[in-house]
RNA sequence: GGGCAGUUAGCUCAGCGGUAGAGCACCGCCUUGACAUGGCGGUGGUCAGAGGUUCGAUCCCUCUACUGCCCACCA
């Protein structure tokens, strides 16, 4: 979906960047093996056909599981490929690969043996739909509306006070049936006097005691709570407290079992509730019903309303010592003394309060697909726990008594994901690991150098699931954290800011953004998943009115480009289409720089492919080695590699507008670098676009057709190479975000620089320090941008047509002025459509004109013919306006002798500097002013 | 109940102590030989509200109001 993309394509550019700086990378893909999710899908299809898994048995069901994971892993990495990750694929990964597997097993008996994984009966949270516990943060809460019950438990020996019994409040009715005592607060004036006395329990046959417990709120409901131990998560605390009985009133499918009375045996929870409160009620129990929200658990993957439950699991020790376990502390460490750090930083905060909080990890589920837990129980029940049956026998500290047999359960997902950073390099084995087709995918001997990794990229959603199980079974098993950065990714929302989700029809499939989409497609996929009629027809009407011409495709590079303009820190980002189609234009405009630069260069590209190639652009993956894995569009032919002459090559820059761009460059890479390594993907991509848009194509394009056809060869000819030493530059720079265009144009623009090089990814990513700055040549252009802006000004706003030559005087200004404009006379010519500039001379007379002020000089476009005088004279007037707001502003402030005391030296000179600029502007502003009478 | 974000141009977002920015949208003019997925020029903002700190606040602090997310056992 929209987020891996997102995801992929940061993890992409980190990665090209990386290469291209020769650091030696690695990234590490793969998949986990999903168990819940894969075996509900399974399980699904398998409903379909009427089985269930028990009709097809375990070793049956699994082999089936495989069968689908082989069809759906490889939807994903192709997907992968389409986005363009460069991703080492013969290392890809599966979390149950053997090597991964065996890391499991080594794992969970290590830790079986430190003391560190026991198992227990605990009250865990149980999913009765899928019949298995999940931990809890497979849990949501959700608030429902419900109803508060009020129930009177008469006391046993008769009133007391006048008072028949007590009156408790609860949400939850039917488990009233598993009640093991009554509780008050100890200090409750109301009910003090009463601990230590009993209650009948109503449609039970048993009285409970009524205890005394801290944890009671006064406040709530009646303040006298009811402790049914096994079914509630706090008064199973209570109730082990104070050593009260807990009865499990409950099936696994959380129907009402044998220990309930009979009358409401086999019913389901909700039915009990409701025979249970009508009972109550016949019987004269129930005092009263309030409406009232609460929270009710809800399981993620099944929607299921969890069940706590008193079960057998297994359990991660993550509490001990005070919750600090030998596994929790270290984890906490290496976050607070910054070996790991979160960008952005404010995860922190997250990820340390989680782990001051965390309760033990339940890794026990009751599924068939995953790692089986590595554990045998001889006939007495015994445990006996090692990496095989062998080895659990040879370990054991009491003889098995008769055979062994393995536990059912599997682990946690999360289990084996937790070992990623180190199973996927090899870890445990001392031998190189290989796949099935007999390919070496990791060495944990060569590949620990890949540990701790420089970055991890997800997305906050899975820092408590699998960021801090990763920091800690990497920092236990190698002593190392598993990776020094934590780049968490924004979550893609939709252009309102809607989260995206298949049941709002408001997804979109990147594919999708990528390849383009019809309409009646696109209607289609974003409905079919819909079943409410109604919601259906809402969906559709907002497709329609929101693409009514479907989505155009947009290509990779371009979403890839978008996506990282938006990597802010920002948490969400909501993806604009409209801003993706403004992305493919600069993809458009880069394309056709290339073919502007080629086309003055030796070997051009064909004239009529003015528009980037669209479909014909989709590549394959660009592994490396594998090349651009683009197509060349139709027509278009091999470049014969003509190097530019030796003069070409080894000419340094001469104009100024070369000098100018080669310091833009320089500036421009140096923040492109700085963003890089503070993750900032969205300002690395908006200095890439300034540069190419408004540096390069706007101006030095721009300046370079009056050098490429002037008279000056030398200059022409270090244009020319200008042109293309600063595209070859930006490409390189580029391609981590845009690597299939970036490598289309390199292929034909490297010839023409000799390089040798096959892929752009085996060129270096450009360092700002290999371009000059040159102070004085910028200096130079800005005075002539100035200039070019000023006449275009006022061709502009006096409606000039563009196609119009027009004269053009300079007036006033100094030497340097003078110098500058011979200097880019042509330049002048060419690009403002005007007659050679003439400076007045001293003593002739000034023409009625338009005028510009730059510096000192005017720049004069005389009226006759051109330009109405009345227009001219608003024009100035609120310029004149403008500008003397400004000197009201630095005036106010240099007036103000606390600024001028205060202030650092730098500022008031600053500000002096400027009020004395608009001055000499006001000054030349209404000396032009008033000879147009104004 | 805790915690974390956000509120800046019509829309989507940057900026974050010293002259308010980008893309898209909008308004003019222009099929000029790289590009109409374009060029040139332009319109548009008391930076959510109120206090405070400061010579100076969109930016720092406090509070308020909305919006969103995460965590939590109030039966």
């Amino acid at each position: 979906h929209m987020g891996h993309a997102f995801q992929q394509t940061i993890m992409d550019a980190l990665i090209r960047y990386h290469r291209m700086r020769g650091d030696n990378t690695l990234w590490q893909v793969g998949t986990d093996h999903a168990g819940i999710a894969t075996q509900k899908i399974v399980e699904n299809q398998l409903a379909a056909e009427g089985k269930s898994r028990h009709d097809l048995g375990r070793e049956a069901f699994v082999e089936r599981v495989w069968h689908w994971k082989e069809e759906s892993g490889s939807t994903i990495t192709r997907q992968m490929r389409r986005i363009g990750a460069a991703a080492d694929w013969s290392r890809e990964r599966f979390t149950m690969d053997e090597g991964l597997s065996a890391a499991v097993r080594k794992v969970f008996v290590e830790w079986y043996r430190a003391g560190l994984i026991y198992r227990g009966n605990r009250l865990v949270n149980w999913d009765p739909l899928l019949m298995t516990a999940v931990s809890d943060l497979e849990v949501n809460n959700v608030e429902r509306d419900g109803s508060m019950w009020y129930i009177c438990y008469p006391f046993s020996d008769g009133p007391v006070d006048g008072l028949r019994g007590m009156t408790i409040a609860t949400t939850r009715p039917e488990t009233m049936l598993a009640d093991g005592a009554l509780a008050v607060h100890p200090e409750d004036g109301r009910y003090r006097h009463l601990v230590g006395r009993y209650v009948d329990l109503p449609l039970c046959d048993r009285r409970i005691p009524i205890i005394a417990d801290e944890f009671v709120d006064r406040e709530f409901g009646s303040g006298c709570v009811k402790i049914t131990g096994a079914h509630d998560f706090n008064d199973y605390e209570v109730a082990k407290r104070h050593a009260i009985g807990m009865i499990i009133i409950m099936t696994l499918d959380a129907r009402m079992n044998d220990s309930a009375p009979a009358a409401y045996r086999g019913m389901d929870r909700y039915v009990a509730r409701k025979a249970v409160v009508a009972d109550l009620e016949h019987q004269g129990f129930l005092i009263k019903v309030e409406p009232h929200k609460y929270q009710v658990p809800v399981s993620q993957r099944s929607d299921a309303v969890i069940e706590p439950m008193l079960t057998d699991q297994w359990f991660v020790d993550l509490t001990s010592d005070n919750g600090r376990s030998a596994i929790t502390q270290p984890a906490l460490d290496a976050v607070r003394n910054g070996d790991i750090r979160f960008v952005p930083e404010n995860w922190t905060t997250t990820y340390t309060q989680w782990l001051d909080n965390i309760q033990d990890w339940c890794i026990s589920r009751q599924l068939w697909w995953g790692h089986r837990i590595p554990a045998w129980y001889d006939e007495a029940g015994n445990i006996f726990v090692g990496e095989d049956e062998a080895d659990a026998r040879a370990h054991a500290s009491v003889p098995p008594v008769g055979a062994l047999r393995q536990d059912e359960d599997v682990l946690d997902t999360w289990f084996s994901s937790a070992l990623w950073p180190f199973s996927t390099l090899g870890w445990p084995s001392d031998q190189p690991v290989e796949n099935e087709r007999g390919e070496i995918v990791a060495n944990w001997q060569t590949d620990k150098v890949f540990l701790p990794s420089s970055v991890l990229v997800t997305g906050f959603d899975i820092i408590f699931f699998w960021v801090a199980r990763m920091v800690m079974t990497t920092l236990y098993f190698t002593r190392q954290v598993p990776f020094r950065d934590v780049y968490i990714n924004a979550i893609v929302r939709d252009a309102e800011g809607r989260k995206m989700s298949k049941s709002k029809g408001n997804t979109l499939d990147p594919l999708d953004l990528i390849d383009g989409i019809t309409l009646p497609a696109l209607v289609e996929k974003s409905t079919r998943s819909l079943l409410i009629p109604q919601v259906r027809e809402k969906v559709e009407k907002r497709i329609r009115k929101e693409y009514p011409d479907g989505i155009a495709a947009i290509g990779t590079d371009a979403l890839r480009f978008t996506f990282a303009a938006l990597a802010s820190y920002s948490r969400t980002i909501n993806f604009d289409i409209k801003r993706a189609e403004g992305y493919k234009a600069f993809c458009n405009k880069l394309w056709n720089a290339a073919r502007f630069v080629l086309m003055n260069s030796s070997s051009p590209l064909p004239p009529g492919t003015a528009a980037i190639p669209g479909q014909e652009l989709r590549g394959g993956a660009q592994a490396p080695g594998e090349g651009s894995g683009l197509a060349r569009h139709p027509g278009e032919t091999e470049p014969s590699p003509q190097p530019l002459s030796r003069r070409e090559r080894g000419s340094l820059p001469t104009t100024e507008a070369e000098r100018w761009i080669v310091s833009r460059l320089h500036a421009t890479l140096a923040e492109v670098e700085q963003h890089f390594t503070t993750y900032r993907f969205d300002h690395l991509a908006q200095a890439l676009y300034e540069f190419v848009w408004n540096e390069y194509c706007d101006w030095f394009l721009e300046l370079s057709k009056p050098a490429l056809s002037g008279d000056d060869a030398e200059a022409a000819a270090s244009t020319r190479r200008t042109l293309l030493v600063v595209l070859e530059t930006a490409l390189r720079a580029l391609h981590p975000v845009i690597p299939f265009i970036t490598e289309e144009i390199w292929q034909s623009v490297a010839p023409q620089l000799g390089l040798e090089a096959a892929s752009i990814l085996e060129r270096a990513y450009p360092r700002a320090d290999e371009f000059a700055v040159d102070q004085t040549a910028s200096a130079e252009i800005e005075w002539f941008k100035a200039v070019l802006t000023g006449i275009r000004k006022i061709r502009s706003e006096m409606n000039i047509v563009p196609g119009k030559t027009i004269p053009l005087l300079l007036a006033d200004g100094d030497a340097d002025d003078r110098r500058r404009a011979e200097k880019f006379s042509a330049q002048i010519e060419f690009l403002a459509r005007c007659e050679a500039p003439r400076w007045l001379a001293a003593g002739e007379a000034e023409p009625a004109a338009a005028a510009a002020v730059v510096g000192n000089v005017r720049v004069l476009i005389p009226l006759a013919g051109l330009i109405d005088l009345d227009a001219e004279r608003a024009r100035l007037n609120k310029e004149i306006a403008r500008i003397q707001a400004e000197i009201k502003k630095c005036q106010g402030k240099l007036g103000n002798a606390n600024f001028v005391d205060h202030a650092p030296a730098v500022v008031v000179e600053q500000e002096r500097n400027r009020l004395a600029d608009w001055n000499t502007q006001l000054g030349v502003l209404r000396g032009q002013a008033e000879k147009l009478g104004a």
